[in-house]
DNA sequence: CGTTCGATTGAGGAAGATCAATTAATGTGG
DNA sequence: CCACATTAATTGATCTTCCTCAATCGAACG
């Protein structure tokens, strides 16, 4: 599932969760995140005085095969990282927001591994690796959020492949959904509607299925009343309720699936 | 692609490779790279001193929820990196090698995300985090490499995502294959014959489909000639050519997919 | 030697892909 | 501003792949 943040930090987290934390808990939960997310990106500006770059849509801050050297802090704006395969495939493997890092994947084979690519006009922040680590050096807070924000891209990639292998397609596209909103809610913006800067064939490929099958399970989801479209323009869609989206998910395995072992 | 590693190293990444690099290459790579494990392996004994310990299939080094403190790197055997959905879903997310590092997950939340289970007897060593990072501060190669395992992690978590989202179950399961026989040679043990100490349950469930569907894929692989079944038992696995198997991903793209039938 | 678990294989069905047509939104040049 | 072209999205009709259900077989084990 893509959200399971919160399921990590259930007192019992052998057990599905009978009913779901009340709403001022999520509430409260969400006012930390995103002042969390605030304090951090002022202690990069102070510490790192990153150099500053505007992007536009389009735009890619690196690509796959290109010399590593810098990481990048997303100050606004929404990106996609795409992986590319040897026989032409491309493949869309995480989005990044606000406060995410990107370039990570460079560091292993001192070549980025992907192409990050700007969805929408933004700012970057930019930040030479040797920099960053002789910095670190005097300063281990920084260091702990450097790992923080590695250890959250690795435990956010699985459960990408979790939803990718276990949901059929109605619910995995509900769970993008929730996901893109709990994003935006622990970046304390509004979540109860919101721009898709994707084309269905993007939302599609980033979560294994034809742009056909998205749109049908977006009407689906529609028809049920879980979400609406606004005006014109069918990307902006308006979320009544952000849980009935994790109780979609939920529902949708109802015949328990086989375990493992 | 699980293993694009080698495309990164190409020197035109954009470009689809038109013939594969000569076998003295590949055999070159894997040394260096089978080297550098082994030098890494030695590296980490002697500056970290790490308490060891024999695990047993079946065993967990940590569970989701768990507090996290402690970071694991395999010596010998594998592991299984298994996510848990509160509703109960499990998927199979990630497998670990001789020097791969298990615990990065946990960073983030300060629980670890996931289980993480012994699929055969190993050792694995134990590092406290907080020793790890001190001793890190006094030697900036040994956080190089703390830092080299997080960024494969994420790269090779991404592959997955790739192979799930863009294959078709045979070419899922070839390459699947593949990327063992990658992660062995690169270990510098013997790739012509391999033992998956995996159900085809589990095989399945990693690769987001059915066990029927795997055992058909081999089946099918088999009758194709890529694979062979060793013996009695059918978990032991001939594999005359590895390219072969590369070969047959890149074919199940391009238009002609009907290849053996 | 029966029991159990894992693997294989077949038949039928369902989810989703593919192909195709239509509509809606966006952009472009006159 | 409008006709036109272009791209995105929706929806329907078929077809394919893979899942589900079920039976059989082999190997491992007490």
């Amino acid at each position: 599932m893509f959200a399971t943040e919160a399921a990590v930090t259930a007192p019992t987290p052998r057990q599905a969760q009978a009913c779901p934390p009340a709403r001022s808990q999520d509430a409260d939960r969400y006012r930390l995140a995103s002042q969390k997310i605030g304090q951090t990106m002022s202690m990069l500006s102070e510490d790192l005085a990153p150099q500053r770059r505007v992007v536009h849509a389009g735009e890619a801050i690196y690509r796959v095969g290109e010399d590593f050297g810098k990481l990048f802090i997303l100050n606004s704006g929404l990106f996609k990282i795409v992986n590319l395969a040897a026989d032409g495939r491309e493949q869309v493997v995480s989005l990044k927001f606000r406060g995410d890092w990107l370039g990570f994947d460079g560091i292993a084979n001192g070549r980025y591994a992907c192409d990050a690519i700007a969805m929408d006009t933004g700012e970057i922040w930019v930040v030479a690796y040797d920099a960053l680590l002789a910095v670190c050096a005097r300063k281990p807070a920084l260091l702990a959020v450097v790992h923080e924000a590695m250890s959250r891209e690795i435990a956010r990639d699985r459960d990408s492949l979790m939803s990718v292998c276990t949901l059929p397609a109605d619910a995995r596209v509900a769970d993008f959904l929730g996901y893109w909103v709990d994003a935006l809610a622990r970046r304390g913006l509004r979540t109860d509607q919101i721009t898709l800067r994707m084309t269905r064939a993007e939302i599609g490929n980033y979560l294994g299925m034809t742009l056909e099958t998205v749109s049908r399970s977006l009407s689906q989801l529609a028809r049920g009343r879980l979400i609406e479209f606004v005006e014109k323009g069918r990307r902006e869609i308006r979320i009544p309720r952000a849980e009935a989206l994790a109780e979609y998910v939920r529902d949708s395995m109802t015949p328990a699936p086989a375990l493992l072992q």
